[in-house]
DNA sequence: GCCAACGTTGGC
DNA sequence: GCCAACGTTGGC
């Protein structure tokens, strides 16, 4: 099992947002990175666990821990003319981008700030979240990250 | 295939 | 709102 960090700008989708649908699981949509589309295609399985990451806004950090329970299947909103990530150049027969679907676990009851993180860079040096320019929205987390993390977060 | 222009991300 | 970093686009 693989472990992962996923990023959500809060006004858009929060985890509360994730933890209020029915059976607490999403589509994880409007990805448009080529880079991130092939980790889904590649390397993330259903039974991998992942961090839910706020950015973009106050106080970004980790917050909740999801599961990925699906593999990669084409995204719905790249053939939606009304969508915000509509990509006219994908089509049906051959989509260009994936998602996942992922459900809520919990939520950190102590969440885990960038500023926190930063703190302990030096403990999770290799994070790809923390490497200068980085701004995946999808990233992998080594276990002995997670661990660490999740230590931070007192759980 | 190069590279300049442009768009996006995301912390601050 | 600013700006640095990076990805993508498209002309050549």
């Amino acid at each position: 099992m693989a472990y992962w960090l996923m990023k959500s700008e809060p006004d858009c989708f929060s985890i509360d947002d994730l933890a209020r649908r029915p059976k607490k699981t999403s589509g994880w949509d409007g990805v448009r990175n080529y880079q991130v589309r092939n980790m889904f295609r590649d390397q993330m399985k259903a039974g991998d666990k992942a961090f839910f990451y706020h950015s973009s806004c106050a106080e970004p950090g980790v917050v909740g821990i999801m599961r990925i329970v699906s593999g990669a299947y084409p995204d719905p909103t790249q053939f939606d003319p009304a969508a915000d990530h509509y990509d006219p150049k994908s089509t049906r027969e051959n989509p260009r981008w994936l998602q996942v679907d992922v459900q809520f676990e919990k939520k950190l009851t102590k969440p885990v700030t960038l500023a926190t993180l930063r703190a302990h860079a030096a403990k999770l040096k290799g994070m790809l979240l923390l490497a200068p320019g980085s701004r995946l929205s999808v990233t992998p987390v080594r276990p002995e990250h997670w661990d660490y993390v999740l230590n931070l977060a007192g759980e």
